[in-house]
DNA sequence: AACTTTACAGACAGGTCTGTCTGTTTATCT
DNA sequence: AGATAAACAGACAGACCTGTCTGTAAAGTT
């Protein structure tokens, strides 16, 4: 007999879909069919399709928040860690056939309405934000020099990763990191 | 009676819809009945909704490359220009209640078979990049130095644009704008 | 005045979607 | 063994979607 976590099943045949071909593109009935569950078991856990979305978009943050703090714990210059992360989303993209940011992906099909999620995708992103003044604050004596040079970095990363996707190439990734190094050079 | 233009009434309306809301949160009803037009005088003009979003992409696209050309041929300063194009960006949030970039969110709820949209994105972000290297060329002499710089300032601007919309700040415009300058400062 | 183009109105087919509902089966715990 | 919780199967409602079709009305042209 099947494991019956149906749940988790749910979450995660969801999360690789809603990865893949975004979330409006999605629909219930393929996620339960290929998670191997029932429509009523689906209903039992998420009141809603939405739910299933702020889940998926919680996990995924959960993840990539123990990753960031991981890396700052690590060993190394701050100019090192940030090299890294730049890596990291370097080899992320290739593993993935990257289909873009997944938040924003979700944000730019979620209306208003949806505050929910609107909220999830704006507190991860300020927190990548505040990873990246975290790491300038190690590396820039001055808070405010250390905040402001965090923010440019940040826009750098989320440029990288939205033209990764809509030029379907890794320049931008390579052209976004060497700017952020130079950013940590002075 | 009604001016006989249904297809520029059509793409007008459309255009609107799909800014505000996104392309695929926009069905073909809802645009005919908005434009005043039948269904019949739609798929007279355009042969499916794709289609439509293709014509959408492309005058939006024009507009802005004569933006952009104008505002080379303007006078001053490569730096001057780089601001004026980011105060440039920062009022067309401001007026449109800003949604993201209009390419990258269809980008994002499209797939590989629509072949044209993916197509018009790329070609759009393409000629973005080019302004950026052109403008770059004008202020630093070495071609390659040239090249990095304008990408850098494109992924600086993509970067803002999309976390204007994710976090619903004005920040990132600023940032970004700071930060491009400051690479045509030396 | 006849003809052609364009737009109009709106029914219809065929499909998708979310969410509800009824009822059955399996597993676990007491 | 009996009771409880969870998962199963799948029909159904009601709404929406794109695209096709039939037929009519208005405008401009020859």
């Amino acid at each position: 007999m099947r494991k019956p976590n149906a749940r988790e099943r749910i979450l995660e045949t969801a999360g690789e879909l809603f990865f893949q071909r975004g979330y409006s593109e999605v629909g219930i009935n393929e996620i339960i069919e290929k998670a191997g569950t029932a429509k009523a078991s689906f209903y039992q856990h998420y009141p809603s399709k939405e739910s299933l979305c702020e889940a998926w978009l919680k996990a995924m943050h959960d993840r990539s928040e123990t990753f960031r703090s991981e890396l700052l714990e690590s060993q190394g210059t701050p100019a090192e860690k940030l090299a890294r992360y730049f890596d990291a989303l370097e080899s992320y993209i290739e593993n993935n056939q990257f289909r873009g940011c997944p938040y924003s992906n979700t944000g730019a099909v979620s209306d208003e309405q949806c505050c929910g999620i609107i909220e999830q995708i704006r507190s991860h992103k300020e927190s990548i934000r505040q990873f990246f003044r975290v790491l300038a604050s190690l590396h820039f004596p001055s808070p405010k020099r250390a905040a402001e040079m965090g923010d440019r970095v940040f826009v750098l990363y989320s440029g990288a990763t939205g033209e990764a996707q809509n030029l379907k190439a890794m320049w931008p990734v390579h052209t976004a990191r060497s700017a952020a190094l130079e950013l940590f050079q002075n």
